[in-house]
DNA sequence: TCAAAAGTGTTTATATTACACCCATGA
DNA sequence: TCATGGGTGTAATATAAACACTTTTGA
């Protein structure tokens, strides 16, 4: 069998991003080392791509040593791969952009990891180049939240209407009507009224739906379009 | 200084998918291999990435030997990573998403490498998971030339409104009106007319426009939702 | 003068926006 | 009973879709 034998092997990390809804921030799970290298600061959850494993599965096994979850919503984000990016050895970082419903997760795996739970904006400095990981990661959110119902994969299994739309003016830091967004939102035909009521308010309470999995599945691909046209302006 | 000791080293290749348009239909420059392995079958352009060499580097580097060309407008698809995609050694593949303008390439250079423009209906298979790698390529340039500008890079500097609309049908198989498709491009602002009129009809002469490159880079990443909505169910 | 392709305008339907009032709840 | 947040309707505007005729060209 033919083999590669002048070309050289390089480490593949793989790194996460992953982000939660805790109703009213949206947050990134980070981790403050308590492991070389960079023992002390933050960074992303990450790992080694093993020799017996796929990329997905590397991604799926680091997602759930940290969070306790499987069936976590996970695509591939980009690759990062500059020379210098590790400056203990060249390593080229393949990074995944989760969604996890923040109050599923597992708290002693995640305290274990020492790892929290930050909001966007009180995020520290990253070490490497995982700063830009999550700018870039925040620019897809805002992106892809635009086009294809993936908000509800930062919600609980039944939610309001209320809080979907604190979600999007969370991702989006922008106020939106009340009134045009609950009307675009059941017009999607994705949303089933579970026959529940929010028992959380202090005041009137408000619709649970549900996701009709079939039509997400269904309507994950069509453009949604869903954001005002004024926010229709972040990224690739 | 920390090294990683325990974790394995894998190639990592780099794959191209490029595409040009011929003014009729969309192709593929694909490469019979004329070396081993799998030496006398098709497959994509590509290379391994380099202990010196960053990322994009890569791919530009495979992109220019192939055609000749700089300046390429490339993106990062997604990474290829099953334990046996390539049955010779575990390999990782990075592939990225080239569109080029296909009379500018060095036909010397394509040749020198055995390579083909080929349309994509035609494709012959291609070796270890590259079908599916060109697949999810088609996907993305109909996801991308709904959403964002991207037609013009397939186009020579200086083209008409017909060329365009051509190439869109192209793109998604399916005939446009004329009358709202040029409507719809006009009111982008994007357009410049050039004064000139294209020589090759042997009817009425259409205008050359070229692009307002200023303005492409300000529109490039608002939503653009240039097909019509029947069009509307690519992917991700 | 005729065939082939380019260019343009109007009407209708649909979607989006802006905006204000009433209702349910528990403190 | 009142403050808080939930729920809904309508009119104005903008966008998209469907559709047909006129112009230019060179064979």
């Amino acid at each position: 069998m033919y083999t590669y034998p002048l070309s050289s092997r390089i480490l593949l990390a793989i790194d996460c991003i992953i982000f939660g809804f805790d109703g009213k921030d949206i947050k990134l799970l980070l981790i403050k080392r308590n492991f070389e290298p960079e023992k002390g600061n933050w960074s992303l959850m990450g790992g080694f791509l093993k020799e017996e494993e796929d990329l997905e599965a590397g991604a799926g096994r680091i997602l759930h040593d940290l969070t306790g979850l499987t069936n976590i919503y996970v695509e591939q984000l980009e690759v990062f791969g500059k020379i210098n990016r590790d400056p203990a050895e060249r390593t080229v970082s393949v990074v995944f952009f989760a969604l996890i419903q923040i109050d599923e997760h597992d708290a002693e795996a995640v305290k274990s990891h020492n790892a929290s739970w930050i909001s966007l904006d009180k995020r520290p400095q990253l070490i490497f180049d995982h700063n830009q990981m999550v700018d870039r990661a925040i620019e897809h959110l805002r992106y892809k939240a635009a086009l294809h119902p993936i908000g509800f994969e930062l919600l609980p299994e039944n939610f309001t209407i209320p809080q979907l739309q604190k979600l999007y003016e969370a991702i989006y830091n922008t106020p939106l009507d009340r009134r045009n967004f609950s009307r675009k939102l059941l017009s999607t035909g994705l949303l089933i009224d579970t026959g529940f009521k929010n028992n959380n308010s202090a005041t009137k309470k408000a619709t649970l739906y549900r996701l009709d999995t079939i039509r997400y599945k269904e309507k994950f691909h069509a453009f949604w379009n869903f954001m005002p046209d004024a926010m229709k302006t972040p990224q690739s």
